[in-house]
DNA sequence: TCCCCTATCTATAATTC
DNA sequence: TGAATTATAGATAGGGG
């Protein structure tokens, strides 16, 4: 591409692997935004830079309704869960552990101004994390047959 | 790109359409690798074809572990609320409503043989709208203070 | 960082097999 | 469908401001 030919490798100088990443981003996202205007295709991209910063584009179709639902809907998932007190143990520990580690993250990244598209990687890991574990609390409680019957596919 | 310039305008002819869609689908997939591999970026992309075929990319990372977990999670809120059933009304007509369209929808999609790749957007849309309401339903639960405490990052 | 430039590499529209 | 083929449009590495 350009000058010369590039292997596909991990760039390791951090300095020309920003640039290079930044350009290559841009390019993704307009092939992207092409694909859904060209072919009326839902498409949804999500990048995390090497940096931690994210870029997203989501044709205004339903996978990307979806994916935008994602961190919403682990997040309110976070909250209901400890809204149940009167349940039994939520781990709590484990999360306040979490929690440390993420205000920890949280200063690392920078944050871009255009805000409707950013979420913290950090953030995400942390809701990720906590429903992870209450996903394994759920599991317990109600055995996998009525989730088979939701989800499988009848492949 | 090649023998003619191209408008970004959607394509109407469904048979070129089909064509040049499965060949840019590989195009922007290579990129997606290409960007993950050379700069260790963190790249989930979810394409649905105008036929309803899904195509993803999900890099061994934090993002795509949480783009998959999306489904996932969405389906077992789903199972917890269902489990529920000493709690107030859980608005299941609605519900019911969803399943009609749900199966009348699940015909008309062509699965991939990869069923790792695969998720039925009938599925997630079924999923989406009774998240959606569940959503809705916390909302009245436990209002919003908690929720920006936790989730909206420090801008 | 971001934009510009340009040589070169890559992707792909149109076509044939 | 799908796999090659070209010719051309588009993407981009390296460099400078």
């Amino acid at each position: 591409m350009g000058r010369k030919r590039l292997l596909i490798k991990r760039i390791d100088n951090p300095c020309s692997r920003q640039i290079a990443y930044s350009k290559r981003g841009k390019g993704i996202l307009k092939k992207a935004t092409e694909l859904s205007t060209l072919y009326g295709a839902d498409v949804a991209l999500l990048m995390f830079s090497p940096t931690g910063r994210l870029t997203s584009y989501t044709h205004k179709g339903r996978v990307s309704q979806i994916v935008k639902l994602t961190v919403w809907s682990l997040s309110v998932f976070l909250l209901y869960f400890r809204h149940l007190d009167n349940e039994e143990a939520l781990e709590r520990k484990p999360c306040e552990l979490n929690r440390k580690k993420y205000e920890a993250q949280e200063k690392m990244w920078s944050y871009s101004p255009d805000v409707s598209n950013i979420y913290l990687i950090a953030e995400a890991q942390h809701h990720q994390q906590f429903v992870t574990k209450a996903i394994q609390r759920i599991e317990k409680l109600k055995k996998t047959k009525l989730l088979e019957k939701e989800t499988s596919p009848s492949l």
